[in-house]
DNA sequence: GTGACTTATCTTGAAATCAAGATAAAATGC
DNA sequence: GCATTTTATCTTGATTTCAAGATAAGTCAC
């Protein structure tokens, strides 16, 4: 295994800092690493269709949902990992741009119902193909068993966080409206 | 393996979109979900030394460089993966507080050198032992040689993005000056 | 050596985000 | 039924970040 940036940082540690275990920081550097250099990979194929990230991440959210492709603000900023006040601002551009409307719910006066409008569909369904296989692409350098042995491991480290945030009382209420739920 | 909010998702686009493979997907889900929600677990200790993680960061790669704890802005936003405009604004703020310094190199005008002061080295050496306890205690619950798959897996996805990322020349051109060396 | 390129840092303006709190509707407890 | 609490959404102000470009110093070609 040959040694990365990861490596090196470790090294630096036990040089300054002997007695410094470095265990659970390499892992967590390299969690961390992976994922601010791989948003730019996802953003290219997002971009040549004029959309952000973000934009991609609630049209995607409304749209695996199924007819009518309609959601609450809550549910939506609940999947989406982000406050309310994000949520606001963020349906207010995409309902400028077209792509979705904020109608009044029938049975709960303080709810509102996101719903995709034709051409959010459209676009949703358009770049989602693309972006599909844009994570293939990215992924396929990666050996298969490795990517199977990866998401076994990610997916009881996830467990271990969402045991965390949903146990503990402290924490959730730092987190705010930010629930992070399905 | 219990079904996660990913598991969920997958389950979701399924049902919406049959001949989608939701394999690449799901693993960079759970890579992406997995950062945002360990985030707070750190920001929880940086906070009980009056840190936000920034500020951690930035010290903390001055810091393991060793005496003279000191780097040009270049090194600094390089390792840290963030913009120049982004480090000057850290920078500004960091030598308000008193944690660092900036000084002009001798050799070249060009550069700066930035250098931690006593009450920088003093913060940081203070909050490091808390923050490396508290990524062990985090990671506990992951068995260890579940902990070492995902390291090992870890590294060669790195492997793959920095790859990428050294590689293409249109991507590198839109990072612009976030180079994202060490 | 001089002009063109390159490198290092900083500035500016815009975008995205969050925490805190405002507002209003619904549910709950007596 | 009325007061209290809870729930759902939005507003506000501050923070952080980025892209683009400004400035200035070094380097290189010739």
């Amino acid at each position: 295994m040959p040694s990365d940036a990861v490596d090196l940082i470790a090294a630096q540690w036990q040089r300054e800092k002997p007695d410094l275990s470095t265990d659970a920081m390499v892992t967590l550097g390299r969690l961390k690493r992976c994922s601010v250099l791989y948003q730019p990979l996802l953003d290219a194929v997002f971009s040549q269709f004029d959309l952000t990230s973000w934009e991609f991440d609630v049209l995607a959210t409304l749209r695996r949902t199924g007819e009518p492709y309609s959601l609450t603000p809550t549910a939506l900023f609940s999947a989406l990992m982000v406050t309310s006040g994000t949520m606001t601002h963020r349906l207010k551009t995409l309902e400028g741009k077209g792509w979705i409307i904020r109608e009044s719910s029938p049975d709960d006066a303080r709810q509102k119902r996101v719903r995709l409008t034709e051409s959010g569909l459209a676009r949703i369904d358009e770049a989602l193909p693309a972006h599909v296989t844009n994570m293939e692409t990215i992924l396929k350098a990666l050996p298969e068993d490795t990517r199977l042995r990866l998401d076994e491991a990610l997916r009881q480290l996830l467990a271990v966080f969402e045991d965390i945030h949903s146990n503990a009382p402290i924490l959730g209420n730092q987190l705010s409206d930010r629930t992070h739920g399905l």
